[in-house]
DNA sequence: ACCTGAACACCGTTCAAGT
DNA sequence: ACCTGAACACCGTTCAAGT
């Protein structure tokens, strides 16, 4: 992992040939792909292309494809902007929520990749701290402050990776959907709620819970609610 | 998806040659890679030869890579015992979620091949129908219930993914652990309450707090907590 | 220091053919 | 009906070599 100095290329531009492609370029690259058409889109033989140059070359800027990704990571943390955070501590959770929801759905690879139990980067770390801070306005124990974070950042997690794969599920079968049919075809002996709310089922959801779940998670978790 | 027909192999017996695997060897055998060794274990070539024929043979029987997937999620469900479950509505809500992520966490796989905003089979089914039933006596509505499961359920998934992919990264990073650096060297001036929490954090965040999650969500969810 | 070509050890899946 | 062999169009990565 730390095998490779990351600011080799950078600093010793001393001696030798001239280089013809930056990791920016990589990065660069890799986001375009990433972005357009999802992780699946992206392998080293595909971005080598997109950067004109072989497969090859790019190991000597990333030494790994995992590395490559944790890139993309922080190069996209860099980019979103922080939000505007109000001063009462529960709408100030609710609102760091709600704005890590909206920005990581706008990039599905992002929840593809993610696969960490605190966001790594320091620009991630904001988040963090906020939320544990306003948990201790609100009255927790540093503690449960920290509790409290993880179980928010769980159900967030937990809310884009399904509804992305829902997305993606809808895309692929087109059209009757399984599902639809199952509820359709329910015994009401064996399933009496699930079969009385029937059709129901698919529009109900596919409306957005988030914001409710996520009230209802730090009413629970905080105190007292205010009024 | 259902372009095979998915009885042909069985009920058509009467003609031909007679088979020399069956989709039950090739469930099974796919089940034993996928529980010893995660789903990157399972390719078609290694299952042909698990099994004992070419790559070839498999599409026979499964049509897809991805409908082998199903397959193994329905043979997991058909396996996984029912809970007895407690009589008081937020109880019941509670052993139902605690069982599914019990379930769930044995078999890493699962949480890689889920993607889908409701268990989708028969089997599945069950604890969606308990949880709707049980908040409905707790005092929502119908549709209010439906939507307090997609909370859970979306809470308990990002538990299992994250609490996952953690313990990967703690598998192939061996060591002193980036994370733990940075908390090690993080600005006091930024970062007050993450610095102060110092190495405490790794500790902290190594705690099983699902159950407290999954309390304090209840609790938001349903219209009042009995004592 | 930066880059290349060839090769290794893999994938999932299609297609035409064999029994 | 059940199965096979050969092939297609890919992967990530290593290694030795070129400038």
């Amino acid at each position: 992992m730390n095998a490779k100095q990351t600011s080799s290329t950078v600093r010793g531009r001393a001696a030798g040939r001239p280089a013809r492609v930056s990791r920016d370029d990589i990065v660069r690259a890799a986001r375009r792909i990433v972005d357009d058409e999802g992780l699946a889109g992206l392998t080293m033989r595909r971005l080598a292309g997109e950067v004109g140059t072989t497969p090859m070359a790019l190991y000597h800027y990333v030494s790994d494809k995992d590395a490559l990704l944790v890139l993309l990571l922080e190069d996209l943390a860099r980019e979103i902007p922080r939000p505007r955070l109000p001063s009462d501590p529960r709408q100030r959770i609710i609102a760091v929520f709600r704005h890590l929801r909206t920005a990581f759905s706008s990039f599905p690879w992002v929840t593809e990749v993610i696969g960490t139990d605190d966001l790594m980067s320091e620009e991630g770390l904001f988040y963090v701290e906020r939320t544990v801070a306003a948990a201790i306005e609100a009255g927790l124990t540093p503690r449960q402050a920290v509790d409290c974070y993880r179980a928010l950042w769980y159900y967030t997690v937990g809310e884009i990776t399904i509804r992305r794969s829902a997305a993606r599920r809808d895309e692929v079968r087109a059209a009757p959907n399984l599902r639809d049919q199952m509820f359709a075809h329910l015994d009401p002996e064996q399933y009496p709620h699930l079969a009385a709310l029937g059709p129901r089922w698919a529009e109900l959801t596919a409306r957005d819970t988030y914001r409710a779940g996520l009230e209802a998670l730090v009413d629970g978790l905080l105190p007292t609610a205010p009024g």
